[in-house]
DNA sequence: ACAAATTGTTAGGTTTGCCTTACACTCATG
DNA sequence: CATGAGTGTAAGGCAAACCTAACAATTTGT
């Protein structure tokens, strides 16, 4: 009997992630539009739902919407947290353009740990609540 | 005709930075060495070594040691640099502790920008030369 | 110098995640 | 309510990166 693992790869981190924002921006969401969303084919998109279903994170009938559960929302804000630290700490702090900074956001985010990713958010909120240091460095530039 | 890919996969990115470190600490390399340090089979290894070689990065003998050509050090030291990097930042900046700074360093230098790498050895400095800016985060603590 | 240990390679397998093709099912609209 | 557009999935493939097992080649130690 093989357990299942939970902890998810990159991919299904993506699909999830991407399941969840539509969710809370409130856009109806069904395979063939995440296809196109990830640019990637409906065939595989159609294999990794079936395995976010049978680890629960989403709830999904055939030409139905797909929706999260609230185990899938969990994982899924996780990732978002993450993603949002990295890029807001990559544009507000060391000055990375938006494109680059969600570039890079959205590949770090599956591999960074959750320590370090709490270290980073706290790191950018000591420097929110501090300016002048931001000032300083950005003069330097 | 194949065109020969420039970029490298995280794997071999490894094989190459480990076979740079050895190098550089002047430590004879064998195939079967690199196997136990990488934690993967010697089987393995021997396929990454034939690919590190058709793309110029090492010269390698069967039973002799590895070593790397000009090309193969200036690609690692890139990799080296950014692992470098990261792992200062972690380590002294936002006070992540050594293993867990290493661990993350290690995933994160094969997927950074440079142009991020950059901008995080840039601010890294900044702080090393302005060190109240970590004092004072280190006291919030 | 020869046996034992080490090193390297080959062949064949597994897994993961993607693909295309082809077909089936459903929906929506004239 | 039929048909075309849209959606889903099964089958079969491919490539990367790993594995084990078995064997071959080399090196080492006595």
């Amino acid at each position: 009997m093989i357990t299942k693992n939970k902890q998810l790869s990159s991919g299904l981190e993506d699909y999830l992630e991407t399941i969840y924002i539509a969710h809370i921006k409130k856009q109806p969401l069904k395979g063939a539009e995440l296809a196109r969303q990830l640019n990637i084919s409906r065939a595989s998109v159609s294999e990794a739902l079936s395995k976010l279903v049978a680890k629960k994170l989403i709830k999904y009938d055939s030409y139905k919407e797909i929706s999260i559960t609230e185990e899938g929302k969990e994982q899924a804000i996780k990732i978002y947290n993450k993603h949002n630290a990295l890029k807001h700490f990559f544009e507000e702090i060391i000055g990375v353009e938006k494109k680059e900074a969600e570039e890079n956001a959205c590949k770090i985010e599956h591999i960074i740990s959750q320590n370090v990713f709490d270290k980073i958010s706290d790191f950018t909120q000591f420097c929110r609540e501090n300016p002048e240091i931001i000032n300083k460095y950005k003069k330097l530039k």
